[in-house]
DNA sequence: ATGAAAGCGCTAACAT
DNA sequence: ATGTTAGCGCTTTCAT
């Protein structure tokens, strides 16, 4: 492989002159520019990216920490990444985390040997104030809201739309709603949100056999419905972390001759389009190509979206 | 942030002896190591993988190239490649490519750059010979036969699957089939290994009318039913490249009070699962986890699965 | 067991 | 406009 020294040699100029017109930069004669990229082309030159990075202290990389991906959260949130960094020059390098610590914080240590410009953490299960004190080794991003935390943040507020979504089931004065959401934590923001706004419009709180969690797909939802039947066989309305899970539940009352239940779905997938029933949209499209654009930033930024409640 | 150099000097010790502690290398005095680690602990010192990197002469990056997520095909393969990633110590750079030769070619250009130790295509525009141009820059790993050409391949054998297929469809004396296809391009192996084993079966070229690519997902089928179903309103039976596409034919039989039709997926997603239909499994997760050991390896090796047709 | 020094291939400050 | 050279931070050969 010819190095840059080659084609210096070769065309008769120095290294920094082909430094040069490598880089677009100018006070480079047109005589020489020529003389040298044909130089290049001869050789077949390409400079090489590693010997660049360290001259430059850094590599055009962006982690994004992630725990599994075959939730929608994720595969949304990261199209919008990857849609954003496309015509950017960087890389987007995958990260699963599997929601471990361990393997978290290895991420941040290789943040330090600059192995990533910036890291988004699209979930995390460090503290805050671990991320936090990494910062100084470079940009990082997390997808909620960081409170007291000086880290940059995407994140969507939830509870609007869950109130409305709420406030919708009680005007159908339903009498009973299975909740299926994301996390098993019932720490977990999304699950605190939840019941949060559960509690405010029905003014008491979800009855605990009516919740699961862990819910990722299609066939979570149905089964999902089939043990919440088991134990509540009159239930007919759910609310769910996804229009797939929804979709589930749906199959398991038809495959079972139970009606039709009122559902509400989550992520606006196109499913909830087809099987019109209400969605909510917490625009992680969007979240992504945010989050994107902080990770390159080098200040503090926060920004907040607002989830929405969308009937059919 | 501290160098290698600053460790040395602080500890007493020259670079070379702290290089050693740090790979772990044999020839260090237990005195050496222990004032080292501790000089290191200290100072918060962790190595440059730039540095490290450009000393090596290569990263530990492998680049996936894909040509959008949202195909259960690309996710699964993807999956695979990250689960036999995970251990090794590699990233996983996401590299989409919309099915565009130029982008393509750069991905190329940037393994001449040695940006990435090695490249997976889990699909190409570019011509195979592109390809193994340049695999003189590094390893490259492509996702079907590669014929002819010397680049390394991982790929499942889909014929002996759709004839089976397409024999138990003949053995229920179906009168018309629906085929679902993937790409759009009658020239993509797929369409061609498909149409080749339906020949085969029924004797027969199968109805250009009831053909359609460019399915990716339920929304995508339930569309396709709709359109076929126009044209063919006797249409009952549907051979599908996805699970979730044939559940999608299924909901809009069922809502439109059209008799349950017989279907077969693929992928082996879990909806085949619960609507107990017929599917084939092409084994995409471990494909993926063999492309990653093949792009690792520097060796030239072909990998061939074989198809597998399930029945409920 | 330890150290000195020569790269790795590029960028950029400084000199001309 | 062009050239010289000192880094960037590490690994590794070759001495000792």
């Amino acid at each position: 492989m010819p190095t840059i020294r080659d084609i210096a040699r070769k065309s008769g100029y120095s290294v920094s002159t082909v430094s040069r017109v490598l880089n677009q930069q100018k006070y480079v004669s047109d005589a020489a520019k020529e003389a040298i990229e044909a130089v290049i082309k001869q050789l077949d030159y390409v400079p090489n990216s590693l010997a660049r990075d360290l001259s430059f202290g850094q590599n055009k990389n962006i982690g994004v920490v992630l725990p599994h991906n075959d939730h929608p959260y994720f595969n949304q949130l990261l199209n919008g990444i990857m849609d954003a960094a496309f015509s950017s020059g960087y890389h987007i390098v995958l990260l699963p985390s599997e929601y471990n610590r361990t393997v978290e914080r290895d991420y941040l240590e290789q943040l330090k040997r600059k192995n990533f410009t910036a890291l988004i953490f699209t979930s995390h299960e460090l503290p805050l104030a671990v991320l936090e004190d990494y910062t100084r080794y470079g940009q990082i991003v997390c997808c909620e809201n960081p409170g007291q935390h000086h880290i940059s943040a995407v994140y969507s507020n939830r509870e609007p739309a869950y109130l409305a979504a709420f406030n919708y089931l009680k005007s159908l004065e339903v009498q009973q709603i299975g909740l299926l959401l994301s996390r098993n934590l019932a720490k977990s923001p999304t699950w605190v949100a939840v019941t949060g706004a559960y509690q405010q419009i029905f003014h008491q709180k979800p009855d605990q056999q009516l919740m699961i969690g862990g819910m990722r797909s299609f066939e979570d939802g149905y089964r999902a419905a089939e043990q919440l039947i088991a134990r509540q066989p009159a239930l007919n309305c759910y609310f769910t972390n996804g229009d797939d899970i929804a979709a589930g539940v749906r199959q398991y009352h038809l495959d079972h001759q139970l009606p039709v239940p009122i559902l509400i779905g989550q992520e606006k997938q196109l499913s909830s389009l087809l099987l019109k029933m209400p969605t909510i949209d917490h625009h992680f499209f969007t979240l992504g190509q945010k989050a994107f654009e902080l990770a390159l930033s080098n200040q503090h930024h926060e920004c907040a979206f607002e989830s929405e409640f969308i009937r059919p």
